[in-house]
DNA sequence: CTGGCAGTGTCCGGAACCGGACACTCTGTC
DNA sequence: GACAGAGTGTCCGGTTCCGGACACTGCCAG
């Protein structure tokens, strides 16, 4: 993403070049830089592209156009994108009905043309002044990167990434799999269309081109994996990134042949976190900073006894559990948790072994180890409770 | 409050008498009855007295007057009253500007006069129709909270109700989730936007951000669980408060690990009524008072015999069970009832059978009876499912 | 000091549960 | 139409679990 310097960046969506001209001059004049956009697919693009403050909005663009519905669709596509983005109507073709319309579909103010110049550059830097977003939340997306072994991977995936080759990234759940396929996409010379498929989902491939980012590829049904194979055999064929939680090895065994002949030729492998505490230093520093500038809460004192317990507890979600765990100490104010949470919980859906085992620790726990109480409370007798302790071994 | 039968209650607010008049007849031949105002302080004094469910708002009530800012004084001041009012501006001085302000001050839409009357009728229904609120809830929005148990939790929830915070809250049936979690939402500073979903029925998860309140999140499928995951990673993630009737322990036992890892950093647990007297006692006192300016009825007395019995009590439905026995006692005017009623329902669950009986039932509605699926997810074979299944009934 | 109470840990005949196996149905694919 | 795969409902010999009973310990009020 451009970042431009400490100048408020607008866009300035209107179909005629010599307002956008105009537009451009008048607004440098006043310390405000613009870029422009012609329809709302430019728009989109200028958006996605570009640290946007704020919009202003013509709502035509179409030759003879005078609804507004283009427009009125456009913003709502920003709004979605963006929630907070403020958004400034300003348009000739006007009623009540139209002003109405974008201010329900979420535009911040309306303005007719032809706008007063100063009281719109007013009216812009008091909404300016007044947005509650950082626009730091951003920065969430970068890999944070401090061991040799992650900065590896990821220079691997930067090199590779202006090529067109399918690329499947290895790694346990929660490890950042995600985070490096995007960041693939974004670094290569066709960052759009970007199609996310689950591969336990699929029912059948997209028919667009572009970038496809499988999820759990080794759930594809043969009949898909037989299909895309075919696919990247075609000469436009869709660039592949496809992620999974097993080896190279296990996919080997579980993918069609011919699939992993085309995916394959590049496995990208990231490892546990467990494995790579120089990346636990440097994720609970930024992780912790992140959530308490998210929820306007101070994070909770580190100290060497505490990062050094978070360096070798084991992660089973990877970053997803260090980044829960971090926000969580912000939200409470404390780095302690309740001890039932520090079990292991990887993994599907628990059995009714282990729920039941849970519960008899629990109740044991919760009554000092009073068999007749715990016992009690379980519905159990004193006998079977005394089985299941041997069984569970508690 | 003076309560009109089923019938949608308007306030019309406008100074012309002549307008008054007919706006009454046109809506009453519509179903719709109304109260009028002639200005600002009359307008206030009928939105205390009535319940209101719906306001046409001039804007213009002094002669010569067409600024519009009386009438968008009063709006503010209405909806500070009453945030989730709906309030339709019908002005006949209006340009674009006012119409701007109007919305922008909080009017759910802007019409002009002369008005068409079946338009102005359809737009009134479909404002009513989507009405997200029950009129009674906000009423009683307000915890009622005297135990210290409660105030802990209370307590726990206005904290991090200003921070993005995704929660869950925890309890048996009727024990205040709902409400607890309104009030989260409305002390946060996105108050807006909230979506209902219910788990049980939930097949998509809705595009629009803002505020989402899950029900029975236990009962979402495993699909739902993974794409409200993959949701809730996302840098403009909605904020999720989760509802279940089960515990953390039973949570993390139903859903998926990663969701968990994202919904459960905060577990907000009410505790059954009958564990907190002390909420009983001002429940009690001001359910009493409630219903009794309700239904224009004396509160039948109460002495220390009849509290103390209902502190003894078992509510199987908590704050529901004992509310429905207030408002009875009201209706009836004694706190007497009939003795097949003094039978204790089957509580939450407490017992390893229950909670397997829980478990067991989840499991086989996940899966659609599916014996195959639910036996594998629960770790058991399909004729020790059958045979559970025999043993509760399912 | 003593008796009552709450709790502990184990025993054992009978009851209940286990799971592999079997025969069957339904659906989708070739 | 044939076939494979997924699922259904039940059977039955063997295994496990059940809970009342027993002997015992520790604590505390009288």
């Amino acid at each position: 993403m451009v970042q431009h310097n400490e100048k408020p960046l607008l866009l300035f969506v209107d179909d005629d070049p010599d307002v956008q001209s105009a537009a451009r001059l008048m607004f440098r004049h006043r310390g405000l830089e613009i870029v422009c956009a012609h329809d709302g697919q430019s728009a989109m693009t200028q958006l996605a592209a570009h640290a946007i403050d704020l919009v202003l909005l013509d709502l035509n663009y179409s030759k003879g156009a005078t609804s507004g519905a283009e427009g009125l669709a456009l913003l709502k596509d920003m709004l979605i994108m963006r929630p907070d983005l403020p958004v400034v109507v300003v348009t000739g073709h006007s009623g009540v009905a139209i002003a109405v319309a974008a201010m329900r579909a979420g535009a911040r103010d309306f303005v007719m043309k032809p706008w007063n110049n100063e009281r719109l550059v007013n009216l812009i830097e008091k909404i300016l002044a007044s947005r509650p977003v950082e626009r730091e939340t951003t920065t969430e997306h970068a890999m944070i990167v401090a061991s040799a072994a992650l900065e590896r991977v990821v220079a691997e995936a930067d090199r590779l990434a202006p090529t067109r080759a399918p690329i499947i990234i290895c790694g346990p759940p929660g490890s950042g799999k995600m985070l490096l396929a995007r960041r693939i996409f974004a670094l290569s010379h066709d960052a759009e269309n970007e199609i996310l498929i689950h591969g336990e989902e699929c029912n059948e491939l997209p028919e667009e081109q572009g970038n496809w980012l499988i999820r759990d590829v080794e759930a594809l049904t043969p009949t898909i994996q037989r299909r895309l194979a075919d696919r990247l055999e075609m000469v436009n064929a869709p660039r592949v990134i496809a992620l999974s939680s097993l080896g190279r090895d296990a996919l080997d065994a579980r993918l069609d042949p011919k699939l992993m002949l085309h995916l394959a030729m590049v496995v990208l492998t990231i490892t546990p976190l467990d494995q790579r505490p120089d990346d636990i230093i440097t994720l609970v520093s930024h992780f912790s900073h992140y959530f308490a500038t998210r929820h306007g809460l101070p994070a909770p004192d580190m100290d060497d006894i505490c990062l050094a317990s978070l360096k070798a507890a084991t992660w089973p979600q990877n970053v997803r559990s260090l980044r829960a765990r971090i926000e969580r100490a912000v939200l409470t104010g404390t780095w302690q948790v309740p001890s039932l949470e520090q079990h292991d919980n990887a993994g599907g859906p628990t059995t009714l072994h282990d729920t039941e085992r849970m519960l008899v620790e629990a109740a044991l726990r919760k009554h000092g180890f009073n068999v007749t109480q715990a016992a009690r409370e379980l519905g159990l007798t004193r006998p079977a409770l005394y089985r299941r302790m041997a069984r569970y071994g508690l």
